[in-house]
This record gives structure tokens, C-alpha cells and sequence, in this order.
RNA sequence: GCCGGUGUGGCGGAACAGGUAGACGCCCGGGACUUAAAAUCCCGUGGGACUAACGUCCCGUGCCGGUUCGAUCCCGGCCACCGGCACCA
């Protein structure tokens, strides 16, 4: 018999499941805590997508596991609600994005809970939710009161057609994504959080967390520190243009400077400036740049030289010119550098299009043909007082030097910029600030959170700019909390990432109206003790809620400094052709499809054979039925009570040890797709060989976490106690992995010749006589000697041989 | 341009830590069952040469070289593809 009913079997499960709460979290209960989590969706429109179900699925499966083992686990799941898509779905629809929300979130929960994840449903948290962002807007107070919090003019995205604010997901090739106009940049003032003062602490405590590899890589590229001088240059105007650099020792070979187009110095050599209108020209030309447009790869360095300014080099004495360029960006350092044209390839290549002077301050390269910017073996030259230095050393005296004569000065600089919190946009939390005549931007008391967002008639910027809420005269007036004098609501919302960056903590006390997470809950979980999620998020997201762990901790709200104890990450599933998916491709596949014709638990495990979990993998629909061949397989041996006692039968017991270690494992390398290869291996030889009732108990109990619905049916079905997934999971002995004879590989110099069969553990001196004794190796040793024996216990002997008797 | 990653059969992918390359699955071919088809079960399946056959040998993990008794794995140099990017001084 086939597995065809496995409709209704999964039904009668999930419907047992959602009664009984086997997977619900117990605060406070005595076994080890398990907190494992992953990324809470955004419950868009078009409904889950089969690449949301990968990591719920390679997580699920480690959360069974645990529980099986022992532990009492979390594993919760939320909806990352506030953002864009619902928004302009509210707009084009004329409906509420409360409403949209709340039938996404119906679509979504259905849908997860078809395929079977064993979340505890009743911590699911909502950050559209005002009793969930109360506790956002809370922390943002905090980080207000703090001096975390603070305004800046930064430049947005604006569309000169629909005379509103784009995110940078909007402008597509430098134009309006809706209606394909000119997108300039426009200063406007914006809440910012101080992510920079954290840098140092982001990149030190990287140490004390388990991040795989290329997270830990990428997050310390993104916060990028470095050391280096900040060096002030004097300038023929009598002022002093500070650069940042992190070679010193190449100060004599700094024959040009180059500011960025935003330079505060500019304005004030205006006048001297014989060429201002080229250099204004200029400026103009960079600030009409998208960030997307100015920061791609020019192949080309555009720039203006300032004609009548320029500064002095403080090591040689001598005049250099001024550029204006946007390859040097106000966001980083200074906004000012020193060019090294013979040390660095970008002002290599700036200074061959102007033609400027090349010197080579580093022996070792030729600077005529490209920049030399090897610091490990160069030896300085051309340098008056740092001559025949090493790089190391050149740097220190120089530096020395500099601090003597008060013009320069260690600096760590960071890559990390700060963070802008404004959206103006109206579905976000609002910002709980007024901003009042006499006492500027105060903090709203925190007995008025949560500050609901009010109803709106309309869900579209303003022609000005702002949020839609600018447009609610009576919600924005108001009186300042501390004169009482009239004042006005800020009208900016929060960015998506704001709920992201803590919704892991309200997991551990959803339902907790006094307190962000109460104290026995925050003392009982602590930590997340496995992160999983996409590539995608590792430096936002990741990087945001490191950092407002960090800042909860300094205020006593979180025990742990740090948010996640270990983070991996999965690959993304691509359609069929090898493409992304997406809906423009039309290329989507519909997880209620493949459930419906297959089955939650086919589903499930093809999803974690079809591949390596952490590499992108293409989806096929062909291959999804090897998954149901599997499960028919399973239930063809297992649908008929099998009598007999628990233990294992001997034909299979080596096997069963040894997918028992494997499958364990695997599971807790995210090798899922080995592991389920193993779990056919077992079921291919109990087609050859019937399974005993032991072996089938011990099966079902390593298929559960993947298959949890066919495993506790056929576990009903056999009659055993308790449930599969309740069972402890099975531990094998490590003296019964192998068997008491085995194949080894025979090669003569390195080559293959034969395999022969040996006692385990056998002696040199034992396997070289059976290896003397086959047939196929007699061939080989004829008219030979034996030159040198290469034996590996158990894995192969390999001959060097020469010719007899020379 | 920079950073990160990946290249293994017709396809998805295995191969602990340098030790029998291709597990497991898909596709495909042959057979059994069937009036027939589907489903299922059994057998075969990297390429090539030789053999009536049992078999035997050669080649083979993107390319070129190196280290080693032995390299998909380590080292050097290329090439291609994918992803990210804030030209980071």
C-alpha cells in the first residue's frame, strides 16, 4: 500500500497538536533551556513562498531533536509586520494596512501550520501590535535619554514626480520605481541612532559568540576598523584641512589632496577660488548622484582642482594642489585625504588622468607601471628622516614625529556609519518625541505609551516630504510634557528594522503589560542559544539587535551582553531554471501545491534532502517524489503491527548504530540532506531484510523530527508508549559502529590494484599476508620487491615496489 | 574595482581530519507484473579501450603547475559563474 492518506493523517496531528501543546515552553522548568529561533517572516500578500519553510524546517528538525534529548525548548514564531509592501498595498486598495496585516498573518499561520512546525503558538508576537511596540518606542526613549538618539540633516532619495521620500529599494537604476522620474538627493533632518559608539564593542565580543565563518567575516568587514593618523595639512589660506590616513609612513610621497564635495571648507575658499564656478558646478553634478549612482564603480575618477587654494605638505614643505572629487566621501574620516598616488591604486589612477606627480616613497615595486602596496616587505626611501625604515617602523616615527610638532594624532576610524531611524511613512511605529518651542525635542513620559498611530485618511507622503501623519493637525498638536507649552508630535515613523532588532526578547513574556520581559522569564532564557537566518540580514538586521542588546544590557534590561550565542545560515532556494524566484518571473513555487499533492512530510524532507542547507539550491519538481517514494517505502514496511520484543534484529544492528551516530550528527551540522540519506539507506536494506519491532521503533524515532506526522502515525500504529517525538532520542554503542571484518584498498604506488577483506583492527603483518595471498595482487608483486609498506589501520595498505633482485 | 562564496556524472548532490571519487535521490535504459497504461518491484547507469564471456586496463573532481607513497581536499598561478558592496584613504 501506498501512503496515500496522508491528508487526513496530518489533519488528525496538527489538529492533536494544537490542542495538546506539546511544544509549548515551560519558564522556570527544571530541564536545560533550548532557545532556538528564526527570522519571523514578513507576511506579505502573495503568502508563505517555499523558500520561508528552509530554515523552519532545518530548525524545527534541531528543535525536535532537543526536546528529545532532554531539553525545554523555545521555539517561537512572530510577524514581522510594518513596512512597505503593506503600505503601498493600502494605498492602491483604499484599505487599512491593519487590516491587510491581519489577513496576512491569518494566510501565513495557516499555512505554517500545515507543514507541520513545532512552534509554541501562543508567544507569537506581532510588531504592528501597540502592546509590541509599546515596548519598541520604549527602547527608543532610552536610547533618547541616553544621548543615543540624535538629528541629523542626511540626504533621502526624492521622487521629483511623485514628490515623495524613496527608500533606496524604490530607485531602480536612478529612477522612480512607480513612475520611472528623476530621483534627486534632498537634505533633510532625521532621527539617527548612535550605532558608532557600540563599533569597538560589535567587533570585540564577535569573540565570545559562535558565528559561522563568513558572518563573522562579513560583520567585521561592515564595522571595518582601522588605525591610522588624522594629519592636519596647512593651506594657503591660513587654514588647516585635516585628512585621515592609515599610512603615515607615505607622508613624502603625498603630492596632491583631494576633499569630498561636501567639504565645509569649500564654502569658505569660495572666493579665492578662480575656477568657483566649475567647483560648484561640480558639487551640484555629485548631490544630483543617488547614493546607488555615486558609490558604483566609476572606472572613470572625475574631480576639479581648486584653482588659488591648496595646502602645504608638512614633511617636505612643499605646495600641493587641492582636488574635489566624489570618490572621497564625507561620511568616512575626514572627508579629506592625502594621495599617495605611488601607494594606493585609486590615486594611482587619479593622479595618471591629471597628470600629477608619482613618487615612490616604498622600494620595491615601479611605480610607473601601478601603485606599490605591499607594506610587508618595503623599505622606506625618499623620505628625509624615515629613510630605510620598514613600513612598521616608519609608521611609529612618523607618527612621533607629527605628535611632537601638534600636528597629527592616533585615530581608530570605523567603516560603521550611524543609523537613520526616520521613515516618512505611515506604517511604522511612531516616534514618541515632541518637539516643543521653548524645550526643543522632548521625550514623551512613558505612561503615554503606547502612542498609537492614528487613523489617516490618506497612506501617502506629503508634497513636502513629510509623513502622512504631518497631514493630522489635531494628533500633532499637542503640549510639551515638560513647560506644558504648546508643541507638536513628531510625524516621522520607525524603519522595519526597529521591531526586528529585539522581538527575540518579548518571545520569552508576549503577554507581559508591566514590563518589556519579566525578570524570572529574562533570568530563566537568557539567551538565544541558536540563531538561524539568510546571508542577507547579517549586516542590518544582525547587526542592529547586536547592538540594541548591547545598549539593553548597559541599562540593566538583558543579563547577556550579547543576543544570539551561535548564528548560521541557510542558502536560498532558486526556481527550477536556476533563477531566483520571484513573482515577475512568474517562476514561484507554491508550498499548498506540493502539500497537497504530496504532503507535509514529503515536503519537509525534500526540502532538507534536496541539498546542502547552507548553499542555494534549485528547486526540482521531479525530484520531490523521491522524498513520497521514501514515505510509501516506510509505510509499505511499517503499516502492519510488527509483534515481537524492542530489540534490534542482528542482521541490522551495525547498520541501526550506525545511522543512529550519523543521523545525529548530521542534524546538528545542519547535514540534513546526509541524514536523510541515511534514514533510505536503512529503509533499502529493511526491504531486503524485514525489520524487527526494535528496528522499527528506533526508525520512527529518528524520522520524527523530519516526518513528525507519518512517524507518530506508524508509532500509534505499532502499538508503542508515549509518542515518537516524545521519546528520548536513541543513543548507539560505539563498540557495535563496525562490523568484525572489513574491505580495505590495496594500491601500488598510490594506484588502486585490489580490495581484500580483513579482521578489524588486523596487524601490518596480518593484512600483508592476505594482501600476498589474492590473486589480483600476486599478478602485481610478480618479478617485484617490496620497497616500502604505507598501511592505514582499517582504511588501506599501499605497495611501493621496485624490480627483484637489484 | 573591492569583499565573500562556488566549480565533482545527463541533473541535485556525497566523500570524517590528505587514504577505494560519485553515497542518497532524480532522470534515463532493460526486465517482471498487467489486455494495456499508470503505480510498484528487480537489474543497469562517469567516459573510453580490449574481451565470446568472467573480466582487464586507461582517463576522470574548472584549467596549468607544485608538495606527497597517495590530492576533490594542501600550496602557487589562472579561468568561469554566483552573491554582497558604503570607491573606506
Amino acid at each position: 500500500m501506498r501512503y496515500d492518506n496522508f491528508a487526513e493523517i496530518e489533519h488528525k496531528w496538527q489538529a492533536k497538536w494544537l490542542m495538546e501543546k506539546p511544544y509549548a515552553a515551560v519558564t522556570g522548568d527544571a530541564r536545560p533551556k533550548f532557545y532556538a529561533l528564526v527570522e519571523f517572516p514578513y507576511p506579505s500578500a502573495q503568502g508563505l513562498h517555499v523558500g520561508h519553510p528552509r530554515p523552519y524546517t532545518g530548525m524545527d528538525i534541531i528543535s525536535r531533536k532537543r526536546r528529545k534529548e532532554g531539553f525545554n525548548v523555545l521555539f517561537p514564531m512572530g510577524w514581522d509586520a510594518f513596512g512597505l509592501p503593506t503600505e503601498n498595498y493600502a494605498i492602491k486598495h483604499k484599505i487599512h494596512p491593519a487590516i491587510v496585516t491581519a489577513e496576512n498573518v491569518k494566510q501565513f499561520r495557516k499555512q505554517l501550520q500545515m507543514l507541520g512546525f513545532g512552534f509554541d503558538w501562543d508567544r507569537e508576537v506581532d510588531t504592528t501590535d501597540p502592546h509590541f511596540y509599546k515596548w519598541t518606542q520604549w527602547i527608543f526613549l532610552q536610547m533618547f535619554k541616553n544621548g543615543l538618539a540624535y538629528r541629523a540633516e542626511m540626504p533621502v532619495n526624492w521622487c521629483t514626480s511623485c514628490k515623495c521620500v524613496l527608500a533606496n529599494e524604490e530607485v531602480v537604476d536612478g529612477v522612480c520605481e512607480r513612475c520611472s522620474s528623476e530621483v534627486v538627493r534632498k537634505n533633510k533632518s532625521q532621527w539617527m541612532l548612535k550605532i558608532t559608539a557600540y563599533a569597538q564593542r560589535l567587533l570585540d565580543d564577535l569573540a565570545d559568540v559562535d558565528y559561522i565563518d563568513r558572518v563573522r567575516a562579513q560583520q567585521t568587514n561592515w564595522i571595518g576598523r582601522s588605525e591610522g593618523m588624522e594629519v592636519d595639512f596647512a593651506t594657503t589660506e591660513g587654514d588647516t584641512l585635516r585628512v585621515f590616513t592609515t599610512r603615515p609612513d607615505t607622508l613624502f610621497g603625498a603630492t596632491y589632496m583631494v576633499v569630498s564635495p561636501e567639504h565645509g571648507l569649500l564654502e569658505k575658499w569660495m572666493p579665492s577660488l578662480a575656477n568657483a564656478e566649475e567647483v560648484r558646478e561640480y558639487q551640484s553634478q555629485a548631490a544630483k548622484k543617488s547614493d546607488f549612482e555615486r558609490t558604483e564603480m566609476a572606472k572613470d575618477k572625475t574631480g576639479v582642482r581648486l584653482q588659488g587654494v591648496s595646502a602645504i605638505n608638512p614633511v617636505t614643505g612643499e605646495e600641493i594642489p587641492i582636488f574635489i572629487s566624489d570618490y572621497v566621501l564625507i561620511t568616512y574620516g575626514t572627508g579629506a585625504i592625502m594621495a599617495v598616488p605611488g601607494h594606493d591604486e585609486r590615486d594611482w589612477a587619479f593622479a595618471k588622468k591629471f597628470g600629477l606627480p608619482i613618487v615612490e616613497v616604498i622600494a620595491g615595486g615601479n611605480v610607473d607601471e601601478a601603485a606599490y602596496t605591499n607594506t610587508d616587505t618595503g623599505v622606506v626611501i625618499n623620505s628625509g628622516f624615515l629613510d630605510g625604515l620598514s613600513v612598521e617602523d616608519a609608521k611609529v616615527r612618523v607618527g612621533q614625529w607629527l605628535e611632537e610638532k601638534g600636528l597629527g594624532e592616533k585615530r581608530v576610524n570605523f567603516k560603521l556609519r550611524d543609523w537613520v531611524f526616520s521613515r516618512q511613512r505611515y506604517w511604522g511605529e511612531p516616534i514618541p518625541i515632541v518637539l516643543c518651542e521653548k524645550c526643543g525635542h522632548v521625550a514623551l513620559p512613558e505612561s503615554e505609551l503606547p502612542l498609537l498611530l492614528p487613523e489617516v485618511e490618506n497612506y501617502e507622503t506629503t508634497d513636502t516630504g513629510e509623513s502622512p501623519l504631518a497631514a493630522m493637525t489635531e494628533w500633532i498638536s499637542t503640549t510639551c510634557p515638560q513647560c506644558g507649552g504648546p508643541a507638536k508630535r513628531e510625524t516621522d515613523t520607525m524603519p522595519q528594522w526597529a521591531g526586528s532588532s529585539w522581538y527575540y526578547l518579548r518571545y520569552l513574556d508576549p503577554k507581559n503589560a508591566e514590563a518589556l520581559v519579566g525578570k524570572p522569564a529574562m533570568d530563566y532564557w537568557h539567551q538565544v542559544d541558536w540563531y538561524n537566518g539568510g546571508m542577507e540580514h547579517t549586516t542590518l538586521h544582525l547587526l542592529y539587535s547586536r547592538f540594541w542588546h548591547k545598549f539593553l544590557y548597559d541599562i540593566g534590561v538583558v543579563p547577556t551582553k550579547e543576543p544570539y550565542a551561535k548564528r548560521t545560515s541557510h542558502g536560498m532556494i532558486l526556481a527550477e531554471d536556476g533563477e531566483k524566484m520571484s513573482k515577475s518571473r512568474g517562476n514561484v513555487v507554491n508550498p499548498n501545491d506540493i502539500v497537497d499533492e504530496f504532503g507535509a512530510d514529503t515536503f519537509r524532507l525534500y526540502i532538507m534532502f534536496m541539498g546542502d542547507f547552507e548553499k542555494a539550491a534549485p528547486w526540482s519538481s521531479q525530484a520531490v517524489k523521491g522524498c513520497k517514494r521514501f514515505l510509501d517505502r516506510v509505510w509499505n514496511l511499517m503499516e502492519t503491527k510488527v509483534p515481537g520484543d524492542e530489540s534490534f534484529s542482528p542482521e541490522h544492528e551495525v547498520l541501526l548504530h550506525q545511522t543512529i551516530k550519523k543521523v545525529g550528527e548530521d542534524i546538528d551540522s545542519l547535514k540534513f540532506n546526509t541524514a536523510i540519506a541515511a534514514l533510505m539507506t536503512l529503509t533499502n536494506t529493511f526491504s531486503e531484510t524485514k525489520p524487527s519491532r526494535g528496528d522499527i521503533k528506533v526508525f520512527l524515532s529518528l524520522l520524527s523530527p523530519f516526518a513528525p506526522h507519518i512517524a507518530e502515525e506508524l508509532w500509534e500504529i505499532q502499538g508503542f508508549a508515549g509518542t515518537a517525538m516524545g521519546t528520548p532520542w536513541p543513543q548507539y554503542d560505539s563498540a557495535k559502529l563496525v562490523a568484525s571484518e572489513l574491505e580495505i584498498a590495496v594500491q601500488v604506488g598510490g594506484k588502486l590494484r585490489a580490495t581484500v577483506v580483513i579482521p578489524l583492527d588486523a596487524a601490518e603483518a596480518e593484512v600483508l599476508e592476505i594482501v600476498r595471498q589474492n590473486e589480483k595482487m600476486q599478478r602485481n608483486l610478480e618479478g617485484m620487491e617490496i620497497a616500502k609498506i604505507i598501511y592505514v589501520k582499517n582504511k588501506l595498505m599501499n605497495l611501493i615496489l621496485r624490480p627483484a633482485g637489484n
